[in-house]
RNA sequence: GCUCACAUAGCUCAGGCGGUAGAGCACUUCCUUGGUAAGGAAGAGGUCAUCGGUUCAAAUCCGAUUGUGAGCACCA
């Protein structure tokens, strides 16, 4: 499901796998010939963890075809057939090709043909079932474990990935080399799902979403706006560290400065329609404005670099915010927290001189280093995203400056280089503006997500007439590096919630203590304890005064609250707490004081786990 | 936006080949004052997503709409 839909596989894959899926999607798509007379076929390529063979069928094939089908597949495997490739000269593969009534396989051959100059094409035979292929596959079937795949799901998908084309069926399927192998993946995969940003966001109270509010617009409950304002507060820490300052603009401006920037013409399908408000003017006049809600900050973070005369003495300037903006996202794009059409981003921009970038990237990068090693996460990748020469619609895609393209990029992968990071280039994936450096994190399912990016803009200065005074008295346009390292905290949430499974930090947890009694005769006890530590500014709550210890403890482990406390006759004597930490069994007893000044540590220095 | 599936109590779900619904958890009250992952009892809570059709009768069958999920397309 998840996967890059190129077809292919990683190279850690070994060879063999890859001939057993791909010849199990030979395999599947017999079947499916079996149970469909009269589908067409589409492609069938191994992926990541499986294969998947898009057909389209004159009746669906829903999940409960799925046991018929393995069964069938099951059938096919047992007998052994062999799988034999031939090569057949162009004229004779268009022969067969038509013989086999596949449409679609007839587009693609002539593609081949006459874009890549093919000259024969490759088709491969097992038992009844034909297919052009390039192969590789096994020797027969009997190589391929008849235990070790499994379907998975079926879904949509546009022939070719063109949502002009015709809506095929794909039909997913895992497949490994043996059982063990594929109990093992489906196990992992369950396991992730628990994991689920949207499970645990419910279970944990952290965010709703309410269809009369609408969709994609979550409401953020206490727990979660307590995450929020804690990454808000990293966030805010680091950009002061860094020389940023903070700024306030308005959720909507005018239509018409989306115009001069260049969104409108470029992005008007993915921005709310405009709010439009009669004006009377001073001389009685009705005047008809419009407003539109900001799918970016960029705009409004421009105008305020624009409110005064910039020398270069002021560069670089760094203005960020965490800004609200607006996106009116397809329909079948919004889900959970991770797409969304109204998102809080960790928003700034760096005006600076040419020479500046180079040093402010640099900055940015270390900036996102310090983030995300506070907060743990590791399984990120970099993808440098260009833009796309040959788009059919480039012009309406991209800035048209082809060499401020080449330049930007060139500089972008120059420092990459330089901070020997690793990335892969993506094509099409620029900003309209320019190019970027986005930061991928793998959804629970494996989906890669853009989470962070860091923008070298280009084109808007200049559009929106910025400019600064340079040492030689003439007027320059600045550059500008958008940059959102905690992306939006819808998404970033999202990811955080799956990241720790719902069992965040001290720091960062929603509720940072919890106090149980033992019985409710020491509840005058638990309740000093949760007020001196709130008056420390600590996350405490007493925890439900009539239920048994154990009931409690679950409640508590349940709720993934990092810290319980566990007071009864001992303790109040003492004057001490017993502390049970989130995941760890083993407890310690020790005095009051001694787990403030500990927890205050923990808290102040961001720890993952607890010091103590 | 497209394909397919799904929609029953606050949550997780059962049931229903047509005769107006059920469990567990959560919630409220009472009993219990209990030392490490669910103490006991009672109560309250649902036009079975919405609208329409078929029918003596619809929560159940059919259609549309809305919403949700998976994937595709999109993704500043």
């Amino acid at each position: 499901m998840p996967f890059e839909h190129s077809g292919e596989i990683d190279a850690a894959a070994s060879e063999n796998l890859y001939r057993i899926r791909h010849s199990l999607a030979h395999v599947l798509a017999q079947a499916v010939l079996e149970m469909r007379e009269g589908a067409t076929l589409g492609f069938g390529p191994p992926i990541q963890d499986g294969f998947y063979y898009d057909f389209v069928l004159p009746e669906p094939i829903t999940e409960a075809d799925f046991p018929d089908l393995e069964r069938r597949m099951r059938r096919i495997l047992k007998k052994g057939q062999r799988f034999y490739q031939e090569e057949l000269p162009k004229a004779d593969a268009f022969a067969r090709i038509n013989e086999m009534g596949e449409p679609y396989k007839r587009e693609y051959a002539e593609e081949l043909c006459e874009k890549n100059g093919l000259e024969s094409l490759s088709f491969y035979r097992n038992g009844p079932f034909l297919d052009m292929c390039e192969g590789p596959h096994v020797d027969t079937a009997k190589d391929i474990p008849r235990d070790a795949f499994k379907i998975r799901s079926v879904a949509g998908a546009y022939w070719r990935g063109d949502s002009k084309n015709t809506m095929m069926t794909r039909i997913y399927a895992w497949a490994f080399e043996d059982k063990a192998a594929l109990d093992a993946h489906v196990e992992a995969y369950k396991l992730a799902q628990e994991r689920d940003h949207k499970k645990l966001g419910k279970e944990l109270d952290i965010f709703t979403i309410d269809n009369e509010i609408g969709r994609g617009l979550p409401l953020w409950l206490p727990n979660g706006t307590v995450i929020r304002d804690e990454l808000e507060k990293l966030a805010r820490e680091l950009e002061f560290a860094d020389g940023y300052q903070r700024v306030a603009t308005p959720h909507i401006a005018k239509q018409d400065l989306f115009y001069r920037t260049g969104h409108l013409p470029y992005y008007a399908d993915d921005m709310y329609p405009p709010i439009e408000v009669l004006e009377e003017s001073e001389h009685g006049d009705v005047v008809k404005e419009a407003y539109v809600l900001k799918p970016m900050n960029c705009p409004h973070h421009h105008k305020i670099f624009a409110s005064s005369l910039r020398s270069y003495r002021e560069l670089p300037l760094r203005l960020a915010e965490y800004g609200h903006v607006y996106r009116f996202e397809d329909s079948g794009a919004v889900g959970g927290l991770l797409r969304v059409r109204g998102m809080c981003m960790n928003d700034a921009h760096i005006y600076c001189t040419e020479e500046q970038i180079a040093d402010e990237f640099r900055n940015v990068i270390a900036l996102y280093d310090r983030a995300y090693s506070i907060l743990g996460l590791t399984g990120y990748s970099l993808r440098l995203s260009c833009w796309d020469p040959e788009d059919p619609q480039g012009k309406s895609k991209y800035v048209d400056e082809p060499e401020a393209w080449e330049s930007s990029q060139a500089a972008l992968r120059t420092i990459l280089n330089e901070l020997e990071l690793d990335y892969v280039e993506a094509k099409g994936e620029a900003a309209f503006y320019g190019p970027k450096i986005d930061v991928q994190f793998p959804t629970v399912t494996g989906r890669e997500e853009s989470v962070s990016t860091v923008q070298l803009d280009f084109a808007i200065p200049k559009r929106l007439d910025l400019k600064y005074i340079g040492p030689d008295g003439d007027e320059h346009v600045p550059y500008c590096i958008h940059r959102a390292p905690f992306s939006t905290h819808e998404r970033f949430v999202a990811f955080l919630i799956e990241h720790f499974g719902g069992a965040f930090p001290t720091w960062l947890a929603p509720v940072q203590v919890r106090v149980l009694t033992v019985s409710e005769q020491f509840d005058e006890y638990a309740h000093r304890l949760v007020a001196e530590l709130r008056a420390d500014f600590v996350r405490a709550e007493l925890g439900s005064t009539s239920d048994t210890v154990s009931k409690k403890i679950r409640e508590g482990t349940t709720r993934k609250i990092p810290n319980l406390l566990i007071v009864g006759e001992r303790e109040v004597e003492a004057n001490e707490v017993t502390l049970r930490r989130y995941g760890i069994r083993e407890q310690t007893t020790m005095p009051f004081e001694t787990f403030k000044q500990k927890l205050r540590e923990t808290i102040d220095t961001r720890a993952l786990s607890f010091i103590l």
